[in-house]
RNA sequence: GGAGGGGUUCCCGAGUGGCCAAAGGGAACAGACUGUAAAUCUGUCGUCGUAAGACUUCGGUGGUUCAAAUCCACCCCCCUCCA
């Protein structure tokens, strides 16, 4: 195992809060691999690249030697987790959180080597606590030191309800850090509360208190907000490689730093010297864009998806060439052959109107060549058609 | 159960009888600039139409009016306060 020095700037890399550090310097010490502890709550199955950023400090914990707990969060699925709700969340069904651990199980493991990885379910031990059990359990924190969780302070203020079971979820989650003897347990910045409420669960126990580290909520595409599927500026971990690619590819190059350090496998010290040598102009930031853009791909493809990509997206973008993805129409000669028709008819538009406008605008191009004309229609032939940057169309007009 | 506020084009939001296809912002899209970057600037952003213009849209259904997103009636949905 590597020293303890080196260990911790590894585990410190992109966090946002570690809690505490000089105890977990000690439980290094002891030399033991630690029991690393992450919870998921089974409810969306559609992961993004800010989901992953967890994952990531997942896996340097595995690279030290460490001992990961991946729990799969059934029991307490089935409460909903109201971190950073507004609102009490519906409970899913059973079948739900089966279906969705599934998934989940399947994508983590694109990160996560799966040999030094321990899968639970909480239901194993939160399942078996009878009536009394619960009742123990909850005369171990008090309602004020419940309503010390922003949301629910909040929420009690502004007099919307909050249901009794939904302070049960932060001690379940706390009690899973009982039963799994937990020494690290992570999540994102939503998730300080219970992780705090899981600490002072252990010592109520009886037992040494797990260390908690926080992940920041990784920025989307547009750098500002978090990444999100409501937002629309998320990367997600099921799309195509040339999706992937583009999206990294059109993040700023700030953010791109951001992106390496929460998502690459490189280590810090390489995307240091990386960042230096696009500073001092020795490494174009095409070309490092490019790299994280490629291992993005790599991981959630393949690496030959990943080459294609790169390639495919050169060649289009770079060369001006035409993606071998771009959807075919056929139309007769004619009016059907006029480009607002076409365009229409193969679906690269809305409406006419909107073809009319970006041929005014200089957006089409036919066989390389800008088209300003919006009314004459297409002789026989087979067309190379693009509109704007990112829009093709092969075109074969019939006599 | 009672009182009040609100539902507008992709989103937020202005608009209280004609000058409204509807301010402003955001998102998006296009052009310029580039590294398909980002930022910036310019433009577009209901449908049809080359255009003039026509048509459809402001929770729903009816009504008043020459004319309604705007007024009236009923209905549906959301929110706040009181009990």
């Amino acid at each position: 195992m590597m020293d303890i020095d080196r260990q911790m700037a590894v585990i410190k890399r992109g966090v946002a809060e570690l809690i505490d550090e000089k105890e977990l310097r000690k439980k290094l010490e002891r030399g033991t691999p630690l029991r690393v502890k992450v919870g998921f709550d089974p409810t969306a199955p559609d992961l993004h690249l800010g989901h992953t950023v967890v994952m990531h400090k997942m896996r340097h914990f595995q690279e030290l030697g460490h001992q990961i707990i991946f729990l799969i969060g059934d029991f307490t699925g089935r409460i909903g987790d109201p971190s950073g709700r507004s609102e009490t969340r519906p409970p899913l069904t059973e079948e739900q959180v089966i279906a969705n651990a599934e998934t989940y199980k399947k994508q983590v493991f694109k990160i996560l080597d799966p040999e030094k990885t321990i899968v639970e379910f909480n239901s194993r031990w939160l399942g078996k606590m009878d009536a009394s059990d619960f009742i123990r359990l909850a005369s171990s924190y008090t309602v004020a030191r419940m309503m010390e969780r922003d949301d629910f302070e909040k929420r009690f203020r502004e007099q919307r309800p909050i249901s009794i079971h939904e302070f049960i979820y932060p001690l379940c989650q706390g009690y899973d850090s009982v039963a799994l003897k937990a020494d690290v347990e992570m999540g994102g910045t939503d998730q300080k509360f219970n992780l705090l409420v899981g600490r002072n669960l252990q010592a109520h126990y009886g037992m040494e208190s797990q260390c908690i580290l926080t992940m920041p909520l990784l920025e989307g595409l547009d750098g500002v907000r978090k990444m999100s599927k409501s937002y629309g500026n998320y990367i997600g971990i099921d799309e195509a490689p040339s999706e992937i690619f583009g999206k990294v590819m059109a993040i700023s190059d700030d953010l791109m730093w951001r992106y390496y350090e929460l998502l690459s496998s490189r280590s810090l010290e390489d995307i240091a010297a990386l960042k230096e040598d696009v500073a001092q102009g020795r490494v174009h930031p095409k070309a490092a864009k490019e790299m994280l853009a490629h291992e993005m791909v790599s991981r959630y493809h393949s690496e030959k998806d990943a080459d294609e990509a790169r390639q495919g997206f050169n060649a289009v973008f770079a060369s001006g060439g035409v993606p071998d993805d771009a959807p075919s129409h056929t139309c007769a000669q004619g009016d059907d052959s006029t480009p607002p028709a076409f365009l229409e008819a193969a679906g690269l538009v809305k409406s006419r109107g909107e073809a009319k406008r970006l041929i005014k605008e200089g957006a089409l191009s036919v066989d390389g060549q800008r088209c300003d004309d919006a009314l004459s229609p297409l002789a026989a032939g087979e067309y190379v058609i693009k509109l704007g940057k990112k829009r093709f169309l092969r075109l074969t007009v019939t006599a």
